[in-house]
RNA sequence: GCCCGGAUAGCUCAGUCGGUAGAGCAUCAAACUUAGAGCAUCAAAAUCUGAGGGUCCAGGGUUCGAGUCCCUGCUCGGGCG
């Protein structure tokens, strides 16, 4: 059963040295900086995912890749024939119980010397690292090890260790989803391994999409509906999917686009007379009104004003009952798509003739399709923007008894999006807003205890269970 | 097959959920009769407080739908690990949604992974270990308690998922998982009194690749004991944590506003004991706000959750301090990053 | 006959928005109004404002683990036949 898979040119690789990750897509030139560290990486192709290698210093900061076949403990090295002292009594911070100077530390590094032997040397000089007791003497040597430590693994991608990343280098650079709130949007959204799930996700490295793409087999899909035509999709792309799933299952559309071609197609359908498989309850002719323009640059630059183009009309009346947009503007945005199909296409951009439909307009239309046709599984939205026009839009296509799952960083949004809810929609029910609370704790013989510092908070999580209203 | 993605509405033998509100839901099977106490065959009607159902009326409707009780109304849902964990019977304290939904991610469960589980209790965790693994995947289940052991059985047949969760009557302590489980697994998850016994039992399970382990225990003796058993078997990325899922409840309140009038810029009072009046009476000076609070009490703890990684065999004898062994060592202030879930 | 739901203050209640540390009655107190007796107080009624008072029916069982479990009894309410 054992499957040594092994790294090539190509592939995202995380490397941990400690607790430290990152993720890396592994290029020709390999050189990646490890906190102030140049290291080469070149010695990692071919090998297989947790192998162990040892940094071994070429010029000051800068290191290459040797395979590892042992790692010596450095408490366990140093510690051999070491006495401890019962307690702290005879030790005073004055600052002068290291007797190596700065220069001379810097020194050992510079020349090469082991991590082992320096911290040796360091033991040695110190006045009292032998009236420490055991305890504070493994504590020092732990934290001599982070410093002086040589040695990293490299690791296959996976979700865990991408969210882990993520939030441990910077929680906002994921609208602060802690490891906890994904798992629970993934369980509430009940993200199964087939099925049409509904993304709208910015801020958050697409950390949301991977998670549930992670999930997916070949039956299931993503919409991922974002604001940009060139969203960053780091978490996506980092996980090493198959070309052939991230192409069928991770279907990427922006805003503007998706809502118009759903317009688009509904206003068709109720002229034509065609009974919807899911009804499109409240229609905004303020999404059509507005002008569609015709670069994907131009595109992207106009998203944020038709989120509030929404806002303004799902606001303060939902309820007005749908009209049928304007047909002029909607025969100039089927023109402005024709126009668009000649267009080479920007992502797969290689020379071929108009003929062949772009990425994005393919994933625009099946995605249409897959929800007009048995509409979405689940609902799940995490954005730096505030979502309520497109909820309430976007739960008309929702599935009876399906979910909608709202993250927010802040409380206050999901508080007015469950008021608006309550208030305007029938068709919600089992409404909550949750937050998290989590705590992680040492265990260590006779030294067990949470963690002196703990995340304050995870963000929170708003669910709702969609009805048949009448 | 109540679970299945693909249904939209009932049929006999279906599990639903009725809804009547969010804190009375009520699981329930879809059979137009039932056996009563002397084994007849009688009518199935579901008693509620809104009211009798006839639960043969439920055939054929659409899930998510409204019906109607003889006084009042409820929805009719699809059951979801989420929905039968609130409604299941309970045969032992269960795992929420909160410890349940880390636990599956931090199980690294995909499509055809390849679970182990024990206890199998009322199976409110393996309803989504099933989920996760879908239906090319495998969760094998076990309890050394006979008539739990069934009753679970039933459940997930009942439920549509016994081409997926194996439920065996099995002490693991004692006896491990077996030889057909052996050198299978991707992750393997514990709930029992004594985890640090099987932990051994555990390693033999795992694929030769290794993978992802977990253990609840509400006790932190029991943790200790587990974590050293773990690190004793070369797992790594040994971290424990806890979660405690808080709702924040909403209300919408009128609030009167003390009134900072005097007597002078009051418009003349005709008598005296309008004088004396509260500012709340006062309509003008009311605030309407949308408030938050917390529930009154929540549990203070459900369990410690130990998470570990089980390296690839060959990768196994390099005592890795690359990749921690240590649940995060010591003040996560001083360290580059919180490494577990501090994170 | 069967099923469902409830039981905390001296008493009585509490809603299909996840409204059971929320109230009402009663009690006590203060303020003011009105009327009376008395002479620096006593006292009645009406109004209004406050205060005090809460740990969850009884018993048993189960779970490694019960502030989201089960059973029995008592009692109240509801439903179906």
């Amino acid at each position: 059963m054992e499957i040594r898979e092994s790294i090539k040119i190509g592939d995202y690789v995380v490397i941990q040295k400690q607790k430290y990750l990152k993720l890396h897509q592994l290029k020709a030139r390999c050189d990646v900086m490890l906190g102030k560290d140049l290291v080469n990486l070149k010695a990692i192709v071919g090998q297989p995912f947790w192998t162990t290698f040892k940094m071994i210093q070429k010029k000051k900061k800068e290191f290459d890749l040797e395979v590892a076949s042992e790692i010596e403990s450095l408490p366990e090295a140093v510690m051999k024939d070491v006495q401890s002292g019962s307690d702290n009594r005879n030790i005073t911070d004055d600052g002068k119980s290291q007797l190596l100077s700065t220069e001379e530390i810097e020194g050992f590094k510079e020349s090469g010397l082991s991590a082992q032997s320096i911290v040796g040397k360091l033991i040695e000089s110190s006045t009292t690292f032998h009236n420490k007791t055991e305890y504070s003497q493994e504590k020092y040597l732990k934290k001599k090890e982070k410093k002086y430590f040589e040695y990293i693994v490299i690791r296959k991608p996976t979700v865990r260790l991408l969210a882990e990343m993520f939030y441990s280098k910077d929680p906002h650079s994921v609208l602060g989803l802690r490891h906890d709130s994904i798992a629970q949007i993934l369980s509430y959204a009940n993200v199964q391994n087939s099925g049409t799930y509904v993304l709208f996700e910015s801020g958050t490295q697409a950390l949301l999409g991977s998670a549930i793409l992670d999930c997916l087999d070949d039956q299931g899909r993503v919409i991922s509906i974002t604001t940009g035509r060139y969203p960053p999709k780091q978490a996506v792309v980092g996980m090493n999917f198959p070309e052939e799933k991230r192409a069928k299952s991770f279907l990427s559309v922006t805003l503007t686009d998706f809502l118009t071609s759903l317009e688009k197609r509904v206003s068709e359908e109720s002229t034509n007379g065609v009974e919807e498989a899911v009804k499109l309850s409240n229609g905004e002719d303020g999404l059509v009104t507005q002008a569609v323009p015709s670069t994907a640059a131009e595109r992207t630059g106009n998203e944020k004003a038709t989120l509030n183009g929404i806002a303004q009309n799902v606001l303060p009346a939902s309820t007005e009952d749908s009209k049928a947009a304007d047909n002029g503007l909607i025969q100039e945005e089927t023109s402005n798509s024709k126009k668009r199909k000649q267009e080479p296409d920007t992502i797969n951009d290689c020379g071929t003739p108009a003929l062949k439909k772009p990425r994005w307009q393919e994933n625009l239309e099946i995605a249409k399709d897959a929800l007009l046709k048995d509409g979405a599984d689940s609902l799940i939205f995490a954005s730096k923007e505030f979502p309520l026009p497109l909820i309430l839009k976007m739960l008309d296509y929702l599935k009876p008894s399906h979910s909608l799952v709202v993250y927010s960083v802040y409380r206050e949004p999901l508080v007015l999006i469950y008021n608006e809810l309550k208030k305007k929609r029938k068709d919600v029910i089992g409404l909550h807003i949750f937050e998290n609370f989590l705590r992680t704790h040492q265990i260590l013989s006779d030294r067990t205890r949470p963690d002196v510092m703990m995340s304050a908070s995870g963000g929170h999580i708003l669910v709702g269970t969609k009805v048949l209203s009448s | 097959m109540s679970f299945s993605r693909d249904k939209t509405e009932i049929d006999e033998g279906d599990t639903v959920i009725l809804y009547l509100s969010a804190s009375n839901m009520h699981a329930f099977r879809v059979q137009p009769t039932i056996k009563n106490k002397h084994g007849e065959l009688v009518e199935n009607v579901f008693q509620t407080t809104y009211g009798a159902l006839k639960v043969a009326s439920l055939v054929g409707v659409k899930f998510g739908s409204k019906v109607q009780m003889s006084r009042g109304w409820a929805f009719v849902l699809q059951p979801n690990p989420e929905l039968w964990t609130l409604t299941l019977p309970h045969r032992t304290q269960i795992i929420y949604t909160a410890d349940i939904s880390l636990i599956v991610f931090h199980l690294e469960l995909r499509p055809g992974s390849f679970v182990v589980e024990s206890g199998t209790g009322s199976g409110s965790l393996t309803h989504a270990l099933a989920r996760r693994v879908g239906a090319h995947g495998t969760v094998r289940t076990f309890d050394f308690h006979d008539q739990r052991a069934q009753i679970a059985t039933e459940e997930f047949a009942q439920h549509g998922l016994s081409n997926v969760v194996q439920v065996a009557c099995r002490d693991v302590s004692c006896d491990g998982f077996g030889e057909d489980v052996q050198g299978r697994a991707d992750a393997v998850f514990l709930d029992l009194p004594h985890p640090w016994l099987v932990v051994h039992h555990a390693v033999a399970a795992f694929k030769l690749d290794g993978g992802r382990f977990a253990s609840f225990s509400p006790c932190i003796e029991q943790v200790q004991k587990t974590v050293a058993a773990l690190r004793e078997n070369g797992f790594l990325e040994v971290t424990t944590m806890e979660c405690l899922q808080r709702e924040i409840l909403v209300n919408n309140r009128t609030l009167a506003v003390a009134s900072v009038e005097t007597s002078d810029s009051k418009e003349p009072a005709g008598r005296l004991d309008e004088r004396s009046q509260t500012v709340a009476s006062d309509s003008s000076d009311k605030l309407e706000l949308v408030c938050t609070n917390y529930q009154n009490t929540m549990p203070g703890h459900t369990g410690y959750l130990t998470f570990a990684t089980l390296p690839p065999v060959w990768a196994r004898n390099i005592s890795s301090s690359a990749c921690p062994s240590d649940p995060d060592g010591d003040d996560g202030g001083s360290a580059p990053v919180i490494e577990t879930a501090g994170l």
